[in-house]
RNA sequence: GCGGAUGUGGUGAAAUUGGUAUACACGCCAGACUUAGGAUCUGGUGCCGCAAGGUGUGGAGGUUCAAGUCCUCUCAUCCGCACCA
């Protein structure tokens, strides 16, 4: 009988895989390769279940295409700039650097607790002054290539404090620390042009169809929002011109539907449109007004979608076809982002609008309607349909009205055909201190100036007092004080630093160099080439928007500044689902956690990774529990321990198959169908837990019989499925009985399969009633024949209209009576 | 509010293409064994019912010989919404 102590165990082979170093990537490129990534974490402190199963489901990727004979390369590292560094800074006093890197320390040895796989020559912190370094570099690149600007941008700023809020930070439109009400101001800002790609990150989702999950997809192209339709002036009427004082003459609006044009009864102003600026810094507005209009600008823009709130401006635009007046409002869900900020309002037609007119008294004027059955009364008709009421374009549809109303806007210049995006630039100024410096420098005579990339990185300062009070860097005695690398004059450094998502946005891609060459280059071509795209990448579903589309950005900006020469860094996506316990997202504030080594430590890595994978498929949400986590120890241990029926062998038994008993055989055939859908999950459907279940079936089959050779065929196939999820154990028991020539591809014997007789159910009218034995290759008169036979029961006094055979399924017998 | 997902026994879940609903585990119940252990092993376990049988995949309709799977509506929960990462 043998003991199964997974502490020994695991730090045999913990040792044993540092010692090797067995999770190098090789550099022969002849070699197939795979990449296999998750998102590298954010460095919080300790790891938490969530990252115990992403690195889980990596690395029984990594540790699969290892045995298959790939080139793998399975890497990690941490994104290790971000507020919370200084967030604990300001809380504990600690420093930021410090707090991370021991942060750092900490979760590196919780990784190789757990045995993951990943190469730790190329570990990195993006915190790290050589990684800085690089991305200094590719900011000044992309700055001179024009896809890096400033402009002004709405920040939330706390006056209190003196200093930009994230909108974590605003709490109930207050400051976190302080509680004073935020307001919102306008500072200058640097943004990535990323809306120029607006149109090849849309077009080049087609190209990840199949390796990305469809809703990821969808959920990219919707934040995109690629949109066509009209865009045209409004102008005021003449009492409305004089009111604001000639100052303006009309505004841009947007629409998608231009067919619905003769249904306008309002328009609606963003609370942040210039016009709307204008009339209270003019002193056309009342300070009730005023002060509403405030509150919706610092109300946030989710909440502003919500419930519906509207000001009429006391003014009146010209409807250009009609000629009509139409009031003027400010309706607090129209967003200055998109579009032009201003709307035309169909109330029949759209729902936001039409929810506002009713909250308003305004008109409702139905303009389309249904192609079949009658407009219902109370509610907006979104669909398309036939024009009425529409002057010349009555009796059109709505496509065809579409056409037609843009061709008369742009023969009557009076408006464009425009296509609008809900992209917006990205904004990565940050004015905060533990983040990657933007390497510029503000000159009095020169403006801004790039570093000289000789001089990077533009490092941090370490002397540096974090309050949550005005910009650190900023308030820094020294730091921004240099002279300018353009002409020698001294001038001020930009304080501004990066947003953390540009360290995410090229990681992968540093991954790819070997580390001879870290200090010389960010990565070569070459690698590239070779590593390039990420096989798989796994990690959370909150990502499926910004980070990776960021990501995705970058890649094609690196590819059009000539780094690298592929369109897309992901080849194949998988979002995994969140660690809930008690049905809630595990989180300190509600005190629902699970500490990772706590489990280790009391049931060992192998027993935590065995249930990550077990209790759900990895997309969908998992459920902690206690007691199944002790399943998944009480399965190891008798996998441990009934290892000792193995016999041993270098090589896999040969078996005569025919000569077998029943139990044996059906042993046999359950591990193969472990093994094939093994080789399915790990290939094409990665539901761990539906292999972990076909292994332990196979497990319980070969528990029914004695045969040492059955057994030791078994194990040798088993513990190779096993060993990317339970690594530690299966290399035990591989390295003793198998001297670990199993782990490798495993080929699948189909005799096991072949089977002489089959089961079929048999149903009256769809209902499951009975099921009978027929040999293989039988006729359908046979099986019916039989089936009628042994239903004969729920036959009788019924008429027999239907008889259908579903092969090797079911038969089907539809009857009335 | 908008966009995206999820919903199956007491629990986590399975059902790959419309074809025998609940595999595999957890829990529970009963038994065996014992050096009394974090045991282990064997059997049972959707619900109602003594049974025959009925019923059952969030809810309401529909398509089909056949629906967890397709369609329409609806309810609940979760994720994202651009300065959390």
């Amino acid at each position: 009988m043998l003991d199964y102590h997974s502490k020994t165990i695991e730090k045999k082979w913990q040792n044993f895989w540092k010692e090797n170093k067995s999770f190098e990537p090789s550099d022969d490129f002849s070699k197939e390769k795979k990449y296999i990534l998750s998102m590298f974490p954010f460095p919080s402190g300790r790891l938490h279940m969530g990252h115990v199963r992403n690195y889980s489901i990596s690395d029984a990727f990594a540790r699969y295409h290892r045995q298959q004979g790939k080139n793998v390369l399975h890497p990690i590292g941490f994104d290790s700039f971000g507020m919370p560094a200084e967030n604990a800074a300001i809380k504990n006093g600690s420093h930021p650097k410090g707090w991370t890197y021991d942060n750092i320390d900490y979760m590196k040895n919780e990784f190789y607790s757990l045995g993951f796989s990943f190469s730790r020559e190329r570990e990195l912190a993006t915190s790290d002054e050589l990684y800085t370094k690089f991305e200094q570099a590719f900011i000044i690149d992309m700055y001179e290539k024009g896809l890096l600007y400033r402009k002004k941008g709405m920040l939330n700023w706390c006056p209190h404090d003196q200093t930009v809020l994230a909108n974590e930070q605003v709490v109930e439109g207050c400051c976190w620390r302080c509680d004073t009400p935020i307001v919102k101001k306008d500072m200058n800002q640097y943004y990535f042009k990323i809306t120029q790609y607006g149109d090849e990150l849309l077009d080049d989702l087609k190209k990840l169809e199949g390796g990305w999950p469809k809703q990821v997809l969808t959920m990219q192209e919707n934040w995109i929002g690629k949109s066509n339709g009209l865009a045209f002036d409004l102008f005021f009427d003449e009492e409305s011109s004089v009111k604001l004082n000639s100052t303006f003459k009309s505004f841009d609006v947007f629409t998608t539907r231009p067919d619905t044009i003769y249904g306008v009864s309002y328009t609606a102003l963003a609370p942040e449109h210039e016009i709307v600026t204008y009339m209270i810094e003019n002193s056309l507005l009342s300070n009730d007004v005023i002060a509403e209009i405030k509150k919706m600008k610092t109300t946030s823009s989710i909440d502003r979608q919500k419930e519906k709130a509207g000001i009429s401006l006391g003014l009146d635009v010209i409807h250009p076809l009609t000629g009509k007046k139409v009031p003027v409002w400010i309706a607090n869900f129209v967003l200055m982002d998109y579009g032009s900020g201003a709307v035309m309002a169909v109330p029949a037609h759209d729902e936001r609008d039409f929810d506002f007119a009713k909250k308003y008294d305004l008109p409702i004027n139905a303009v389309i309607k249904p192609l079949e059955g009658e407009l219902e009364a109370d509610k907006a008709f979104t669909e398309v349909g036939e024009l009425f009421n529409s002057g010349e374009f009555d009796g059109l549809n709505s496509k065809k009205a579409q056409y037609n109303i843009i061709n008369y806007f742009e023969e009557n210049k009076i408006g464009k055909k425009t296509t609008n995006y809900k992209l917006k630039d990205w904004g990565v100024s940050r004015q905060r201190y533990w983040g990657a410096p933007i390497p510029f420098v503000h000159c009095e005579d020169c403006g801004i100036v790039m570093e000289k990339k000789e001089n990077l990185p533009v490092a941090l300062p370490e002397d540096i007092e974090i309050t949550g009070e005005g910009n650190p860097l900023d308030n820094h005695p020294t730091w921004k004080h240099c002279s300018c690398p353009a002409c020698g004059k001294p001038a001020l450094r930009e304080t501004d630093t990066m947003d953390t998502f540009v360290e995410s946005s090229w990681y992968f891609l540093r991954f790819c160099a070997s580390p001879e060459n870290w200090e010389k280059e960010a990565f070569s071509k070459e690698q590239i080439k070779y590593w390039m795209g990420v096989d798989h990448y796994i990690g959370g579903i909150e990502h499926a928007i910004l980070h990776l589309l960021y990501a995705r950005f970058f890649t094609k900006v690196f590819r059009d500044l000539g780094y690298i020469e592929f369109d897309e860094p992901f080849d194949k996506l998988l979002t995994q689902g969140m660690v809930l316990k008690d049905g809630a997202k595990m989180s300190k504030s509600k005190g629902n956690t699970v500490d990772p080594d706590a489990i280790i430590e009391k049931y060992g890595a192998d027993t935590a990774r065995l249930f990550i994978l077990f209790a759900a498929p990895p997309t969908q949400e998992l459920e902690w529990n206690d007691s199944a986590v002790e399943g998944a120890y009480r399965f190891i241990k008798r996998f441990y321990e009934r290892s000792s029926k193995v016999q041993k062998s270098e090589t896999i038994p040969k078996i005569d198959h025919a000569s077998l008993s029943k139990e044996e055989k059906f042993a046999r055939k359950k591990v193969y169908e472990a093994l094939v859908r093994a080789n399915d999950v790990y290939n094409e459907r990665y539901t761990f837990n539906t292999m972990i279940a076909g292994v332990m079936e196979a497990m319980n089959a070969l528990n029914t019989q004695e045969n040492q050779d059955v057994w030791s065929e078994g194990y040798w196939i088993l513990c190779s499925i096993m060993e990317p999820v339970i690594p530690h154990v299966a290399s035990e028991i591989s390295e003793k009985y198998f001297s670990l020539n199993n782990l490798t591809t495993q080929s699948v014997l189909e005799e096991v399969f072949v089977e002489d007789s089959m089961t079929l159910g048999v149903s009256i009218n769809g209902k499951r009633r009975c099921e009978i034995e027929v040999a293989l290759g039988e006729s359908d008169e046979t099986i019916i024949a039989l089936a009628k036979e042994s239903a004969s029961k729920w036959l009788e006094g019924m008429t027999i209209i239907k008889e259908i055979v579903v092969p090797k399924k079911l038969v089907n017998i539809v009857v009335k009576g």
